[in-house]
DNA sequence: CGCGGATTTGACCAGCTTCAATGAGGGTGG
DNA sequence: CCACCCTCATTGAAGCTGGTCAAATCCGCG
């Protein structure tokens, strides 16, 4: 089911170039990755990586979104991170690793082979600092998420999680302007995925989604989508500061 | 409450020399370290640092355990993470962190003033090396955790913590060499910290413990000791594989 | 138009939390 | 040395949340 895809695009053109981990590699650098890197794509729902596997590769995510995921030998799953545009997959000293990478919607990877890439690293402390800024952004994420796990409820969980999202999609106005208009989200997952992601079970999504659209707070109008009718009364929902943790 | 204790220790005598931030340096940048470090004892139960706050220091602990911990306005918390001897508290490159860091037990510190520590690992491949080999190895841990905290049992949640504390306690032979006899460990915090760690409430634990004790696996000869009985058993009752994950 | 997977909804139940009372240590002061 | 107290821990009973099982519905697609 895997989809070779190697038509290259150059650095420069990017759309995650500011963002990646060579966000400030200078234009010698660039070349050097340009030479070690290649375009790969999988469908929605394949496997990028297995759990144990060796790793050949590391890879940026370019365009899609990509799941991490621990499973346990009865079945039941956990996803332990959402891998977005820029993300990185792999690690710098570590041939493998302990959970499995799916590809949740298409996915754009942006591979670059392992050995050179690690030597790359060594060489230019830009990409050491910046994969160093990246798996914190992660531990951070991860720690939030331990929270979640942890001591929400559902209904909180699923607050949390759709006031994520448009907070991702930048739906949202970066200074308190006002109530933002009604917004469209996309939502990359099935209620499977959602539920693996909170702990949840996908009856408890659903009936949660449904609680909040009967209340006004959302709308649901296709099962990929979500308008968020109140913001407010959605991160009221929370359980979080209103404003995110930031001190007013 | 906090007791300041300026002691300091060479770094060839530090019992975490060998794994620490500092663990891949020279005697040159040994010196360097020397001079801007100095040692800081906390006393169990005090704040080593409050969420938000300006990190003016960053740390290894040298002994006792810290703790990671989130919290809610309603006061719910979660612990996100345990710090042992030779982990390190603070990140380059940021001015604060975004959870509090508290003393379970008396917890020893080795501090670096924060601008020359900076300085340092700018300078020395070494040292931002074995920074992000820490930064993954806790990125590892906390998804682990996730998995626990989404998806395990009350008992398996109760068994994986006591699990883990036998396997740092070195208890267990590393090679699969038969049952180990009777290990009695420590348990480095009150049945409320474990409650917080493990996303249950203290009554559960306590409960769990109990029936773990009626069950003839483990004994609980008073409140800060667990005596495993059966290691196979404990190890069965965490949901995870029995050799850990590590492929037959 | 009918098939198949995803989703919603309902009914029931189990596990965990909550509330409450009792018990065990450990340290302090008389 | 012992009584007292305070904190931590254990245990019980009852209630709720979310999980499980099952059925109905929706929707995209051939």
């Amino acid at each position: 089911m895997m989809i070779p895809d190697f038509v290259d695009v150059k650095c420069s053109a990017c759309p995650i170039r500011h963002r990646a981990v060579c966000a400030r590699c200078d234009t010698e650098e660039l070349l050097r990755l340009e030479k070690m890197k290649s375009y790969r794509t999988f469908p929605a729902g394949t496997e990028i990586l297995w759990r144990g596997e060796p790793l050949d590769y590391v890879a940026s995510v370019v365009s899609g979104v990509a799941s991490l995921s621990k499973t346990m030998e009865d079945g039941r799953t956990q996803m332990v991170g959402l891998l977005l545009p820029s993300d990185f997959i792999g690690r710098p000293g570590r041939a493998k690793i302990e959970f499995d990478v799916t590809a949740t919607t298409d996915v754009t990877l942006c591979c670059f082979a392992r050995a050179p890439f690690e030597a790359l690293v060594i060489d230019t402390p830009h990409v050491a600092q910046r994969l160093m800024e990246l798996a914190l952004d992660e531990l951070d994420a991860a720690r939030d998420w331990m929270l979640l796990l942890g001591r929400k409820t559902a209904r909180e969980k699923i607050a949390t999680f759709l006031d994520m999202l448009a907070r991702r999609s930048q739906l949202i106005t970066p200074k308190g302007a006002g109530t933002a208009p009604a917004a469209a989200l996309h939502l990359p997952m099935t209620r499977d995925q959602i539920a693996n992601y909170l702990g949840l079970t996908l009856e408890t999504v659903s009936r949660q989604f449904s609680a909040l659209k009967r209340e006004g707070i959302i709308d649901v109008p296709d099962r990929r989508s979500v308008i968020v009718i109140n913001i407010d009364l959605l991160q009221n929902a929370t359980g979080d500061d209103a404003d995110g943790g930031v001190v007013a």
